[in-house]
DNA sequence: CGCAAAGCAGACACCGATTTCAAGGCTGCA
DNA sequence: TGCAGCCTTGAAATCGGTGTCTGCTTTGCG
């Protein structure tokens, strides 16, 4: 920076007003200032910079245990929103069970001196979390399936919307013995998602007996189990939801085993619309959920968190039903 | 710093260098302050650390198009092996057809000054990217199928013995009808698993007719295309090699939407045992490579790259067979 | 006992930016 | 013309560590 001062003739400081787009300088120096950047091919120094900010030119992502097509996919989303910025991206998976887990995200953010940071699902829905990023003055943007804190701070995906096209898209292909197997109890979005399914059904008059929800846990495993005992049922469903694509993969899975197809012995329904969706067979119908848009949403408010006066962009996503092959109508006989 | 120097009575620079291990400290005087240090829970900030010595404390992972379930584990690896040190994880994805790669490469690399940085395939086999990097004296640990560099800076996955393991399974199965799709050609570990595969066949005296090697490009819809052309083949092979998961799974589509079935039709190997080989049925006979570990043992040669003296750790994983329900032993008819 | 070499600690500059504070130039108004 | 006040700009201190160099002690050995 000394460099392009000397040759423009101005000291450090203006310079460093002209990168900072500080208004107290004048047009013509600024100019003058300006091409001489371009011309030299001169780039400050992020870590500098930082370090004079007390504040780094990173931000965290932190996550616990989302499948890794997803983990991924917001990822690049986030990268999306940074490109074109100085700033990078520094992973931070961790263990919410962990007894220590408040303390070693605080730690990182503190150490790193974050400029900011993403939580997806499930960590966003940690209280404590959020209360200690407050607390240490770090931006954050939570991405929940329903809003948790202030506008400003939420990447809203409305998991319950999507529930509520599964429930449609199976009641409009006539079925009504229909079986859920429930996400993990203590997920936000496992709630969402069936009672936006609930809902959906309410709408065509189909009520969802107790015995027809099954508990899984988000795992394939839960989904193979759930998916045998969902075989057991008397009456029998003619459809499932699964509450996440690795469940309905474990319910198709259960199927083969005992020798069933889908979609004529059982349409089944996901939620997420990870890539394995298309890989397996039949493919499944599923709820799309937009991660990589979510993880760019997510930088560019988290980018916008600091000027009070930038509009908030939009900060919600939609998920959006796909239909594939493993649901079809249910055949009236 | 300051307080702790002022609290110990001595200078920053002593401190300094109990932080740093410097040799050239008393023992009592070094015991004391380090006591003071845990006592007042000082940390040092990595940030002033590293703008002093001009190199950050960040830890690059370079990589291409792999997938994500290979993506998550080289990061969850690479975060393994720097767990306990104070080095944090920035990913990069990257597209190499870019004309601007290397230079965003380096771009990225030369800003944030990173500590140095771990390249996956393909970028690995890179040698423009591997010579900017040295020029401009960053460390790097190239993962890759066969050794490509000195020894300090590679993690050689050896896909070669894991082709021949494919080719051992079949083959000890009955199988001597066997087809073959490759990975895209400008892949070095297209050619490895490839050629290992050849390896096994010619043990067992089994050739590999050229119209039975099928060219894909590592991708599922490409495994699709080449699984219906495999059907066509004649006489028809009895098994097929696919040199990774995602076209496996394509061959196994392709048989499933010619209305034939694995393992009975043909008995499928895959390569890679990424999650979803569990997901589809039939399960996939694989080839599993160790994602994770790789991650590991890639940062933590990164780590000791420094040290001329630390003995060189492991740098080589070999990946191992893992058989399921995809191939079955050829009936005699 | 004396002197050279090694061991240990501190003062100070420095990394590359930013903030603080003050000053110079110009404008506007009396 | 005179003076307050805004616009622009710069010099110096600063962020939290590390490198260099110097000087005082201690140790080793003839």
């Amino acid at each position: 920076m000394g460099d392009v001062a000397r040759l423009a003739g101005v000291s450090k400081k203006t310079v460093s007003r002209v990168i900072n787009d500080s208004p107290q300088v004048n047009d013509a120096t600024r100019a003058g200032i300006e091409e001489l950047i371009r011309d030299i091919g001169y780039r400050p120094d992020p870590q500098a910079r930082g370090f004079a900010f007390r504040r780094s030119y990173l931000v965290g992502m932190i996550y616990d245990n989302p499948t890794p097509q997803y983990v991924v996919n917001v990822q690049l989303g986030i990268l999306d929103g940074l490109k074109g910025t100085d700033f990078e991206l520094v992973v931070h998976p961790c263990n919410r069970q962990s007894d220590t887990f408040i303390e070693d995200a605080r730690k990182f953010v503190e150490m790193q001196k974050l400029y900011g940071v993403v939580l997806t699902p499930s960590v966003s829905e940690d209280e404590r979390l959020a209360e200690a990023l407050r607390e240490i003055g770090c931006a954050y943007i939570r991405v929940a399936s329903v809003a948790l804190d202030m506008e400003r701070r939420m990447i809203v995906t409305n998991d319950r919307v999507g529930g509520r096209e599964a429930a449609r898209h199976l009641a409009s292909l006539g079925h009504s013995r229909i079986a859920v197997i429930a996400g993990r109890r203590s997920f936000r979005s496992a709630h969402e998602r069936r009672s936006g399914f609930e809902d959906g059904l309410m709408e065509f008059g189909i009520r969802l007996p107790m015995e027809y929800v099954l508990q899984g846990d988000y795992t394939f495993e839960s989904g193979l189990a759930r998916g045998a005992d969902l075989l057991d049922l008397d009456p029998p469903p003619t459809a499932a939801f699964a509450a996440n694509d690795e469940m309905a993969a474990g319910v198709l899975q259960a199927l083969h085993v005992a020798g069933l197809k889908a979609p004529e012995d059982l349409s089944i329904v996901g939620f997420d619309d990870f890539e394995t969706a298309t890989r397996i067979w039949p493919r499944l119908t599923t709820v799309h959920t937009p991660a990589r848009k979510i993880g760019r949403l997510a930088a560019q408010s988290l980018l916008a968190f600091g000027d009070e006066d930038v509009p908030l962009g939009p900060n919600q996503t939609v998920p959006e039903l796909i239909v594939r092959e493993s649901t079809r109508e249910l055949e009236s006989s």
